[in-house]
DNA sequence: TCGCAAGCTTGACGCAGATCAACGATCCGA
DNA sequence: TCGGATCGTTGATCTGCGTCAAGCTTGCGA
């Protein structure tokens, strides 16, 4: 709901400076781009709000676009024939989506919240990152880390337990809100359980007997059903399979 | 052993004309480089030759170096405090180590075959690819192949069975030796099977058992413990989870 | 050429997490 | 404020794959 307050501020706003009022600038590849590279990118951009549930991207359609999240939250999945679903990352302000596109997407990108995107014709996008090398260096870095992030990913899925896996989540998100500035020790879970369970590999049921686990332990305590405190932080760590309690990815 | 042979033949020659004789040149980044580009690379470059087993990047490490796989090949791994394994690539000609890289090496790469590659220091490297916006538009595209590539293994390990983990398995395999020139249909296994294991998220032994499901199945065709050929492809890509029978990833 | 270590296969059994089922909590629209 | 739908929790049971164990095959070094 503030997400969607965001948004609007950001869009109405975005009118007459649509990037020098984004919340999320400082958060984005866009913070590497001067003034003039920010009025070339806006021009070439268009802002997008989008509500719950709405689908920003579809697997298998031509990749057209490129986001920017500038506002709220987005889930990124892909699915077997049969239903199966693997959530492979969550979106928040300052991420990039269309990263891992050729030409048609791999992927389905739903919103989880409402919020709002910055959106490019991949096309004249790529025009662009020819023009502006730090751009394009940018965005080599973000690659470079959700690839790091990937393979994080994929040590979890392919050999973690499922403890493991809740406990390295919000390890995961707790780091995440850290580089965003917060404590690092509330937490917003603004997906499902079973949306949970799609990116940790698991079944609603697992994750919601790991946390009461977890709850039963001390580790965590439930706030809401959406937001829970790591009540300690170092045995989190310690579950999430880290040998030092950085909790970084 | 014949990759050996390349990787001696390739740094020899390469003594007097590094690039212009490498094999792995029109499947490396590389290629996009004109050739004063080239000279300019293979001046910061410095090729270095590995024997099985040799250690290039351990995890942890700080990331000095980035290597282009010119002969051989190599697995990328990470581990858990405990010693659980997962890979998370194995790397052909062509294909560069160290994207995934901050400042310390996330990951730990070893030869699992005799071979060669370019190595360059990561800050000259940097230089380069201000200088060379081709190449790092080049970079940038392996960057994007790469994450998907990773997107598809999440979903293996995250939502597959372990006839479909082995299934997708040889035939990405199938895919990537079609790529390569190849007819995609006598596949080569330079790694044991419990390195499939530990890429699949699976054990050595149910790696066994598979194999010889399939193989009863009459799918796939034993030629030695490390090559096979794929008798029926268009069921290999129906247990593989894939509608159609493209076998791409 | 032999011998042994490492890798592979196959079988018996166990268990972490999936599945099935029932019920409670929460949210949202009227 | 209420009512139904969706989401979450908890328990009982099942099962695919892991674990343990034993024998076989391969390849390499002496």
């Amino acid at each position: 709901m503030t997400a969607k307050i965001e948004a609007l501020a950001c869009a109405v706003d975005g009118r007459l400076d649509p990037c020098g009022l984004c919340t999320a600038r400082h958060l984005s590849v866009c913070s590497v781009l001067a003034d003039d590279g920010l009025r070339r990118l806006s021009a070439i951009s268009d802002h997008q709000i989008f509500t719950t549930g709405e689908i920003l991207v579809r697997e298998g359609d031509p990749a057209t676009n490129l986001f920017n999240i500038t506002a709220g939250s987005v889930r990124v999945y892909k699915l077997l024939p049969d239903g199966r679903r693997q959530i492979v990352g969550f979106l928040f302000p300052g991420d990039f989506l269309g990263l891992a596109t050729g030409d048609r997407y791999a992927f389905s990108a739903e919103a989880l919240t409402g919020g709002s995107a910055c959106r490019f014709l991949k096309k004249t996008y790529r025009r662009m990152l020819a023009e502006q090398p730090d751009l394009e260096a940018a965005l080599l870095d973000r690659a470079s880390h959700e690839l790091q992030a990937a393979h994080n990913q994929m040590l979890l899925l392919g050999r973690k337990t499922a403890v493991e896996r809740l406990a390295s989540f919000l390890a995961d998100l707790a780091a995440r809100d850290r580089r965003a500035g917060g404590p690092g020790r509330v937490i917003q879970l603004p997906m499902t359980r079973a949306e949970i369970a799609d990116y940790l590999g698991l079944t609603t049921e697992t994750v919601s007997r790991v946390t009461s686990r977890l709850k039963t332990r001390g580790v965590i305590r439930l706030l809401s059903l959406h937001s829970l405190s790591i009540e300690k932080p170092a045995e989190l760590s310690e579950l999430a399979g880290l040998d030092a309690g950085d909790g970084d990815a």
